[in-house]
DNA sequence: ATTTCATATGAATTGCTATTCATATGTTAT
DNA sequence: ATAACATATGAATAGCAATTCATATGAAAT
């Protein structure tokens, strides 16, 4: 196992200001500036955050006029989430033993 | 899509130690003392970890004597495993564009 | 009952990541 | 060329998780 990789992989997703994101690109694919509006939040948190979703490849861009269109990169997110939703739907559905850490 | 476990259940995964613990977890069922010679890492750090592990039911116990058998739910992280395997060759193989952070 | 082996746990500290703020860069229209 | 909009980036700080160390708990053997 490419642990480094792995790691990086896991690291890049667990971050609640990226699962929103990718959430959001989940519906169609949308600017920087829309990005946050729909999660709410301040725009060079937003781009940072970008930057690592970029570089893992959970999403693409291209620019489009003074925008850039950030786009999901469903061939992994999508079954991914598939097999987390199951998870936690078999496991965390009641009452989640552990609150947040 | 409910995001607090979501997050749990990613950012659970996303560390060298508990990636390692799972990886041992795959050949077989470990004890404790077990994972640490076979991961090298110190056992109150190891014990620290299978709990998280276990809390998000990616592991189970079961008591065997004084030992504590630990095993691999693999249900789950069998298939996790495969989808980011494929991703990482995929976008990875060569170079990874991001150092470690 | 006590010793030994096996594991868990609490609390302090270390270490790292996320956010923030200020600013730079890039793109288009005028 | 300049202004306005859109996004990216660097650096400092804030915030949180990981590790460590000491110790407690648990199980079985003597």
């Amino acid at each position: 196992m490419k642990c480094h990789a792995y790691n990086m992989f896991f690291e890049t997703i667990a971050n609640k200001t990226r699962l929103a994101i990718l959430e959001a690109l989940q519906k169609k694919p949308m600017s920087v500036t829309d990005i946050c509006k729909s999660i709410n939040q301040e725009q060079s948190k937003v781009s940072h955050n970008l930057k690592l979703l970029t570089e893992c490849h959970f999403i693409d861009v291209k620019q489009k006029g003074k925008k850039r269109i950030y786009s999901l990169n469903k061939e992994t997110i999508i079954p991914l989430m598939d097999l987390v939703k199951k998870h936690v739907e078999k496991y965390c559905s009641k009452e989640c033993t552990r609150g947040k850490r």
